[in-house]
DNA sequence: CGCTTTTATCGAAGAATGTCAATATAGCCG
DNA sequence: CGGCTATATTGACATTCTTCGATAAAAGCG
């Protein structure tokens, strides 16, 4: 029997990675990715009934996907009258790559 | 009957959002997380059994989720002998970045 | 060549997710 | 108030995902 090594263990912190994975399950959906961009190009607010105009996606759909964007804290709305409208987190694309990097060490990124 | 008006209406271009759906999925787990951030501690190759050990998962799991990081293009592989070696893609946090900033316009970064 | 160790694949079970129709809620208008 | 429009919630269903046990494949050892 030979005594064999692969390599040295490394400890795993396994506390903040659920919160992580959150905020990345909310982004791993292309519908809710679509919303996102269109926010980001609108640049301002968009109402709900212009999302569930441009998606292929019946409205209680539309309303799911944004209840899980606000969920995860990427969107915020507000009601005017009738109307809802969202709007991107001022912090989204800031949170994204923060969490990116508090996952790799800062020289994985140069 | 009152004519009344939500929001102009904006494009949305649905051809990208799957590919980059598909990177944020296979982030979107906590334990595929523990397994970039020990590789990225690590700063170096790491054993598939030093992830078995560190996983509250069984060996087929750990491979499973793996095989998910592989196929995302997140992490490379070796074998050498007995054992497989797994190592950061160079340019992970670049294109989690990338993403990011393709989804969402510059003047949101600032 | 068999035996052992390491990793990957297969198949199944249970949980989570995406979708929709139906319904409820909120607010405007007459 | 009563009807109408916009959005949210509920419940059901199908699909996908996570996990595991069993098994296969790859490679060293004697």
């Amino acid at each position: 029997m030979s005594i064999q090594q692969c390599c040295p263990p490394v400890e795993i912190d396994s506390s903040a990675h659920q919160s992580r994975a959150t905020l990345f399950k909310a982004l791993g959906d292309p519908h809710r990715l679509a919303i996102l961009e269109k926010l980001a190009r609108a640049d301002d607010e968009v109402c709900v009934c212009d999302f569930t105009a441009a998606l292929p996606l019946n409205q209680p759909t539309v309303s799911h996907h944004l209840r899980i964007l606000r969920d995860a804290g990427l969107v915020t709305c507000e009601r005017r009258g009738t109307w809802v409208y969202y709007r991107l987190a001022s912090d989204v694309a800031k949170r994204i790559v923060d969490t990116t990097q508090s996952l790799l060490p800062q020289r994985v990124l140069a």
